[in-house]
DNA sequence: TTCGAGGCGGTTTTT
DNA sequence: CCGCCTCGAA
């Protein structure tokens, strides 16, 4: 076997990783190190060289993106389908153990899977049947809860309420939230693993045929793991010393969601047998950039340590701007990418901006949208997540298990049927005392014929619609989603809304139909009857959402929130919003541990960059309403002065117009200006008013905060720069 | 059932 | 300031 394909790409530490013998190995890869090279290989180096078979591989992802992407590159280096290897996301590949495994595991043979928002409505129920106020129980607070216990691996039989009635309440929350899941069968993203946890832990048979058929484990991401991935995955390699992981802990950025990485040092204390390797040649940004990205990072106390180098020349320098406000930071930001692309010839696409909070975006989009330059914001609602399909799929899910109550609950009166709050209340009320779904209470209450005439018509066209599908279910999964469509109206229903968005809601359902139709040609092979195909498709719907834009070929500047950055790369990065409060943001300038994952986050924005970084903030900004003087973020000044340069923009135009205030003062200082004092060091120009021995400006200190300060008696000379 | 007024909160997001 | 949600009235 001819084995330089696979390994003359490789620098030598990539190698040393792709070639190690057996034995637990934790890569440190750093930003742009060739991380993603590095695991196809190494699969490609055990089929190819170690003769593996396919099937005994294992390979997980954190997103459904970086699993599609594994797969495409390994059957591309391999020339053929990577069989029965098993490549995905946790929670797909826990989906797949459990519904291979569902009698062991104690649920249902179609459980149905609850996403985020299915999770919320049935909590949000349950603290009604628990007869709680929401406004003294948030439903937010409750699923925060649940889902940190389930992160954990916990039951609720494991927690102790530690004599507090809050979070004695909140396990009540946790046991009734739980069984009625187990009611409907319905199975949330935190249980999917927790569930497949518990049969590998107990099941001492499945464990063992998993530990014996897995001869390899890789895994990708690994300091975003949290607890409960972390202890599966010990589960599934027993003593084997058979893991390959790959992370880094300066990009570890979700820790707010259950991400440990502590992992990463307890990896090295769990198992002794096991080698590190650094990739820190960095193969994506230019000296300049990662001078100055290792320098912030370097503020991170506990790290393991890894200083990204590169090959290539130091570039461009790194190019800082201060902007007044922060219409004048967006004008700035476009101003210079209009300049990118039509004098050095970049593509719109390979700018990006990159912010810590959503709302940044609004004011980027309305100065792109005047300056007519076409662009594509990451995130917001996604296919399977718009309030139409949910609505549709609730019709398909209750054909595939007419017991789960979150899709009962959502289909039952859309479109309105007549089966308002009282109806709904008094099935909620008989399910609840029998202990059944809402679907037998309906059946239930019709046959004992205990409801109003009019609820009772109403309910059951309800009823026979979905059992007159049910009874038709072996139908192509196409033709059953049409169907349901004509029998539920959805689309007049949407059509006759007042709502703008109603011919695109069709259009969306139609387009349901398609992707169904799709999903049924590709997955054809696999066999299984109508109800599995069923099932499969709506897990499929729950586990990948889809994607958000329209189309994504589009060739527009690309904004997105750091976190959403993560993995990927761009010529030209725009960093903007760089104050104290914003980012680091204020919610985590308490906790030391929390800003230090700020820090990261920064780090993991800059290192997307390839030729040029530009790192903005504004000296006034509104924020919920008010205007702010934020300072400028810690970040900066953490950053060397070196290859960091200040770039002035031609901001007069964006300066507000001065009208009683924001005179020009006396003797000279202008909006926007540096000026240095004596106690108080640093800081720019806001406004100014008053003229002769009255004159005052207000200034924004880099240290000191904002003041206004009277001219006549403060020394305040005109800084540098 | 639908609409509008008013209150409230306001990181980050995948599965 | 803006968007979301709830609640009350028609």
């Amino acid at each position: 076997m001819d084995i330089s394909e696979i390994i003359d790409p490789l620098n030598p530490a990539q190698r040393e990783a792709v070639t190690a013998e057996s034995g637990n190995r934790l890569v440190l890869a750093g930003a742009g190190s060739g991380k993603t090279r590095v695991l196809v290989h190494r699969v490609a180096w055990l089929i190819r060289v170690e003769q593996a078979p396919p099937w005994a591989i294992l390979a997980v992802t954190f997103t459904n993106k970086a699993a599609r992407e594994m797969k495409a590159r390994i059957e591309e280096i391999l020339a053929t389908p990577i069989g029965g290897m098993w490549v995905g996301t946790f929670h797909g590949l826990a989906n797949r153990f459990l519904r291979a495994h569902w009698q062991e595991a104690g649920l249902p043979h179609s459980f149905q899977i609850l996403d985020a928002d299915d999770q919320y409505r049935l909590i949000r129920r349950t603290l009604k049947a628990l007869e709680l106020d929401e406004a003294r129980w948030p439903p937010r607070r409750a699923m925060g809860f649940v889902n940190q216990c389930k992160d954990e691996g916990l039951r609720p039989r494991h927690l102790d309420d530690e004599g507090d009635p809050y979070r004695k309440r909140m396990i009540a929350i946790y046991r009734e939230y739980q069984s009625a899941c187990e009611r409907g069968g319905l199975v949330d993203f935190g249980e999917l693993l927790l569930r497949a946890h518990e049969v590998l832990r107990e099941q001492a048979a499945v464990r063992h045929q998993y530990q014996e058929r897995f001869a390899h484990i890789l895994v990708d991401e690994f300091q975003d793991t949290n607890a409960i991935q972390y202890a599966w995955l010990r589960l599934l390699s027993g003593d084997h010393d058979n893991l390959f992981l790959v992370g880094d802990d300066d990009q570890s950025i979700y820790g707010w969601r259950g991400a440990r990485v502590e992992n990463i040092q307890s990896f090295q204390k769990d198992y002794a047998n096991t080698t590190v390797v650094r990739l820190e040649q960095n193969y994506r940004s230019t000296g300049n950039i990662l001078t100055v990205a290792n320098a912030l990072i370097a503020h991170n106390p506990s790290r393991l340590g890894k200083r990204l180098w590169t090959n290539d020349g130091a570039g461009e320098p790194v190019r800082q701007f201060a902007a007044f406000n922060e219409l004048d930071e967006a004008r700035f930001v476009i101003e210079r990418i209009r300049q990118h692309i039509q004098v050095d010839g970049y593509r719109r696409d390979e700018c990006a901006i990159l912010y810590r909070t959503t709302a940044q975006s609004r004011l980027f989009e309305e100065v792109l949208i005047q300056a007519e330059i076409p662009y594509r914001v990451y995130g917001g609602l996604r296919f399977f997540e718009r309030a139409e399909i949910r609505d549709a799929l609730a019709y398909l899910r209750l054909v595939a298990n007419p017991d789960d109550d979150a899709a009962f609950e959502r289909a039952v009166n859309t479109p309105p049927r007549g089966l308002g709050p009282r109806t709904l209340d008094l099935l909620r009320d008989q399910a609840r005392a029998a202990g059944t779904s809402l679907w037998r209470a309906a059946r239930d209450q019709l046959e004992r014929e205990a409801l109003a005439p009019r609820a009772a018509k109403a309910l059951r066209a309800f009823v026979a619609l979905i059992e007159q599908q049910r009874a038709r279910s072996d139908r192509p999964l196409a033709a059953l989603a049409a169907d349901l469509l004509v029998a539920t109206d959805l689309p007049g229903f949407y059509l006759k809304g007042k709502d703008d968005r109603g011919q695109d809601r069709v259009e969306n359902l139609e387009q349901l139909v398609d992707t169904v139709a799709r999903f049924e040609a590709e997955t054809s092979e696999d066999e299984g009857d109508a109800g599995d195909r069923l099932a499969s498709f709506l897990a499929h719907a729950a586990l990948e959402a889809g994607e958000a834009q329209a189309d994504p070929d589009a060739d527009g500047v690309q904004l997105m929130t750091l976190h959403s950055a993560k993995g990927l790369e761009f010529p030209i990065v725009f960093l903007v919003g760089l104050e104290e409060r914003l980012f680091p943001h204020s919610l985590s300038l308490d906790d030391p541990r929390r800003l230090e994952e700020e820090r990261r986050l920064c780090y993991v924005g800059m290192t997307r960059a390839m030729h040029q970084l530009y790192l903005t903030h504004a000296e006034k900004r509104h924020l919920h309403g008010k205007e702010t003087y934020p300072q400028p973020s810690r970040f900066l000044r953490e950053m060397p002065t070196e290859p960091v340069e200040s770039v002035r923009g031609s901001r007069a135009q964006s300066r507000p117009t001065p009208q009683r205030h924001g005179q020009e003062a006396d003797d000279g200082l202008r909006l926007g200006q540096r000026v240095c004092h004596p106690t108080f060091g640093e800081g720019v120009v806001l406004d100014c008013e008053g003229r002769g021995a009255s004159a005052r400006v207000q200034v924004n200190f880099a240290d000191a905060g904002t003041k206004w300060l009277v001219l006549a008696y403060a020394k305040l000379a005109p800084a540098a720069q």
